[in-house]
DNA sequence: TGCGAGCGGGG
DNA sequence: GTGTACGCTCGCA
């Protein structure tokens, strides 16, 4: 009997813990084991009064991190998992300082017994039992169980969900307390008895399973998923939204929220920190938003882009707004809402089936240990921290609680007046060419095992000093917890990486999943030894970490400065950018050269390895450049570069930008950069002023797209967005967006309010209004732009015009012009004069100035020169 | 430049 | 449940 580890959790029962054990076999049944006789304890320094009513109380011989040495502990045995912050704070209020009292009981079981998240189990003598506690194909009372070394994953059930629900008050946004569900969608994979995806709605109609209450809806719900018994339950947003909503209509309608894999516990979900956290027994719950979010680099998060972006799928166009006229409406109007919802939940399903969004979340489990649920939900530290539980344990340690409120703030001032990051060489400010960047190879975690630095090893007698001042053991007479670690998880990289080499299929997803998670986990120590929210924050440690860092980047660029006589013109913590003239094939062998030179000199793992080519470079300031990168080509076989542009803390893509700024800053950097063109690049800005005054710039190149979160009314500033909804609920109130619906704006000519000038695009073009193009020059085009000139020497005047402070009217000087007839003023213009020197023109010269730089007029019949411009005549 | 507030996704 | 504690962008000082 065999099964893979999906969740754990206990209960009691006469007054002892029952650790339950949910999994899946590779048959894909699923398992609920029961294990008996697992009981919670932790640990006093002695001597410490001895706890009253503990089970059992024992002297046991432990080491802890301030001393690093053994000496006694008090270890207490309790019965009742739920009572240990009892025995904890009782002890602490003696005077005791206690440890690992705060260790989940699901974990404390997992740890001793060196089970993982997503671990395979041997259950090598079992009891079959009936029970109705738990709804599992398998129950068994497990008595011998042991973890079992395997790779692949059971094959596991996955249900999406998606509820529509509507307000009894027309425009509002639905409320839970008050408004029904009237649908909700499941979408299987695979199939339940040959059915993908099934649509439950209290109105009937074709493609529909009908319920004729809410109630009997939600209930049809709960019976659903318990036929189906999926291990993994998600939805897009489904977390602050559909279970909260769900769940709180479930209470309204009595209907009792059980269908987890317990019998007796209540699907929940808590607000913590403004947000919902739900919880189900044995089964895991994936929010597809919140890990796309965390994975994926997009523009907008919602399900219509989410699906477009990375499933090339479209979602059934409806409006929030329009889902009550849809429901209420003919039944063509409702089988498009029914449509919509199918389509919503199937989505869903595929965000995690077809982009194996859980493979990286899975391959953490599985390294680190954590369930799959808490590898989704918790940050870095969850995983480091029970990787360092076992690895303390193992070697004899008790391992600290998490520190309280004071502790974090004492930390916390202490970080704050002796902290140094990493260093950051001060780049040499113009556009460079044949830049190599050399970097160290999981710089951190290399240094942590080269120098030994661990809170274990950190020591007055230690054998070596960091520049920070610490010192620490040398590896021969005792090598660190951490660095140990540190190595067996980057050899275990290397391991699966040359599996991967031959792998294929899910085989190979498996693998790459593991090696990634391998990388980060090793990447991500560091910055837990710093993290004052830490069981083993230690800042002498980190310190010493960052110390070595810098002076092994000071050192590497004066090595290649004085050694091999190139120029360094940037770095940033663990690299270093050369300048190494000759083609990318030259650079590149030269720049692997002087890699190799410099790590032969460098202590234990370091390793500075060539990784990339910068043909051109051009930093704007620490931390900020653009750069046009070649790397070799992925392709087996293709020799050959692969290049393109790369930028670092440049935003290329800002939600309040419109699209204009993103072209034009895309092509100015390409200009730059590829081109060598700088001038090319002035000119393409000056030319998109130009057309921006004359009109010439497509209005939906300057829409700026914001979401209206609450009603109009409710907003107290005045934001543009809002003014323009209110302005189109008094022209329009059937037409005006709603809440939740993104709101299109463009700002528009006047004397008002920026805010009061922001206006309808189709409104713009249906009525001929003016851009206000002032605005999108100052406020859009230039402050990003700016930079990138400024890092060239290209001053705000020059862009603008010639030389001194310019206003609008004077960039209108200098552009060149192309004056189409219609937009003339009248047939009576006969020509035009120039403002400055009286020379007249029949027909506009091209440049749209004057041969001695004058502004044109336009002369009417009467010899007046008009008071317009031809510029502004647009 | 640093800090606090407010929002995102969903209907 | 031996609990927890978002992360980014924007406006303002």
């Amino acid at each position: 009997m065999e099964f893979q580890i999906l969740d754990v959790d206990y209960v009691v029962v006469n007054d002892r813990p029952i650790v339950r054990m949910f999994g899946k076999t590779a048959a894909g049944k699923s398992v609920c084991a029961f294990v008996e006789h697992f009981l919670p304890y932790f640990y006093l320094r002695s001597p410490a009064p001895a706890p009253e009513r503990a089970l059992k109380v024992e002297q046991v011989r432990r080491k802890d991190i301030a001393t690093n040495r053994e000496a006694e502990f008090t270890r207490v045995t309790i019965a009742n998992p739920a009572q240990t912050p009892e025995f904890r704070d009782a002890a602490l209020a003696a005077g005791a300082e206690v440890f690992e009292a705060d260790i989940l009981f699901k974990y404390r079981f997992l740890n001793d017994r060196d089970f993982r998240g997503l671990g395979w189990v041997q259950v090598e003598d079992f009891a079959e039992v009936g029970t109705h506690t738990v709804a599992v194909d398998l129950t068994l009372a497990a008595k011998k169980l042991a973890p079992l070394n395997r790779e692949a994953d059971a094959p596991l059930k996955t249900l999406a969900f998606d509820i529509e629900c509507v307000s009894i008050q027309p425009g509002d946004a639905p409320d839970a307390r008050r408004d029904p569900v009237i649908m909700i969608s499941l979408a299987c994979s695979p199939a339940h008895e040959g059915e993908q995806a099934i649509v439950l709605a209290t109105r009937p109609g074709p493609g529909v399973r009908y319920c004729e209450s809410e109630k009997a809806l939600l209930e049809e719900f709960i019976s659903f998923i318990k036929a189906y018994d999926p291990d993994i339950v998600t939805g897009f947003n489904c977390n602050n939204f559909d279970f909260p909503y769900l769940l709180e209509r479930m209470e309204k309608n009595e209907v009792r929220p059980i269908f987890g894999r317990c019998a007796t516990k209540r699907v929940m979900a808590r607000k913590v920190a403004g947000r919902f956290k739900v919880t189900m027994a044995g089964r895991v719950i994936v929010d597809s938003f919140e890990i796309v979010k965390k994975d994926f680099s997009l523009q907008r998060y919602n399900l219509d882009s989410v699906a477009d972006r990375l499933l090339g799928k479209k979602k059934v166009g409806v409006k929030h707004s329009e889902i009550e006229r849809l429901w209420k409406g003919p039944a063509q109007d409702y089988h498009r809402l029914v449509e919509y919802s199918r389509v919503d939940a199937e989505l869903a399903l595929e965000l995690v089936t077809k982009l194996n969004l859980l493979d990286k979340y899975a391959g953490i489990s599985k390294i680190a240990g954590t369930l799959l649920q808490d590898t989704l939900e918790g940050g870095e530290t969850t995983r480091i921290e029970h990787v360092l539980l076992r690895a303390f344990n193992k070697e004899g340690y008790v391992f600290p609680c998490k520190p309280n409120d004071r502790q974090v703030a004492e930390r916390e001032a202490i970080k704050q007046k002796g902290f140094e990051g990493g260093y950051v060489i001060e780049p040499v400010r113009k556009l460079h060419a044949n830049v190599v960047v050399l970097d160290f190879k999981s710089m951190y975690p290399s240094i942590i095992r080269s120098f030994n630095i661990c809170p274990t090893t950190l020591s007055p007698d230690g054998d070596h000093q960091s520049p920070w001042g610490a010192r620490f053991l040398a590896k021969e007479k005792r090598q660190g917890i951490i660095p140990r670690i540190l190595e067996e998880l980057m050899n275990e990289r290397q391991v699966v990486k040359k599996k991967l080499r031959v792998a294929a299929g899910p085989e190979r997803r498996v693998l790459y999943a593991k090696q990634w998670g391998l990388k980060i986990l090793a990447n991500a120590f560091y910055g837990y030894l710093g993290y004052t929210r830490a069981r083993v924050f230690n800042i002498d440690v980190a310190n010493s970490i960052t110390s070595y860092g810098r002076e092994i980047i000071k050192k590497t660029a004066d090595r290649i400065t004085r050694e091999f006589g190139y120029e360094v013109v940037y770095g940033d913590t663990d690299s270093v950018f050369v300048v190494i003239p000759g083609d990318v094939d030259v650079m590149a062998a030269k720049a692997t050269e002087v890699a190799g030179a410099v790590t032969k000199s460098l202590p234990g793992v370091m390793e500075l390895e060539f990784e990339k080519i910068f043909m051109r470079f051009l930093p704007l300031s620490k931390k900020r450049y653009a750069a046009w990168k070649f790397v070799p080509a992925l392709k087996e076989g293709a020799a050959g570069w692969e290049d393109g542009i790369e930028t670092k803390g440049i935003e290329t893509v800002r939600r309040d930008w419109c699209p204009l700024v993103g072209e034009t800053l895309q092509d100015v950097i390409q200009l730059i950069l590829k081109q060598d063109d700088v001038k090319g690049a002035v000119q393409l800005f000056k030319g998109i002023i130009t057309s921006l005054v004359n009109g010439n710039i497509p209005v939906q190149k300057l829409v700026v797209t914001k979401t209206m979160t609450k009603s109009a009314r409710h907003y107290l500033g005045v934001q543009p967005h809002i003014e323009l909804v209110k302005k189109m609920q008094a022209r329009s109130p059937q037409e005006a967006p709603g809440i939740g619906d993104r709101v299109a704006y463009v700002i528009v000519k006047g004397t008002e309010l920026l805010s009061k000038r922001a206006e309808d695009p189709g409104f713009v073009a249906e009525n001929g209004l003016q851009i206000d193009s002032q605005y999108y020059i100052e406020n859009q085009l230039l402050p990003p732009l700016e930079r990138i000139f400024a890092s060239l020497n290209i001053t705000k005047s020059e862009l603008l015009g010639n030389g001194r402070q310019m206003g609008l009217m004077d960039i209108l000087r200098a552009r060149p012009a192309v004056v189409e007839p219609a937009t003339l003023p009248s047939a009576d213009v006969r020509g035009f004069a120039c403002e400055r020197c009286g020379q007249f023109y029949a027909t506009a010269p091209l440049l749209g100035v004057c041969t001695c730089g004058g502004k044109l007029r336009f002369t009417s019949p009467k010899g007046q020169a008009d008071a317009i411009s031809i510029n502004a005549a647009q």
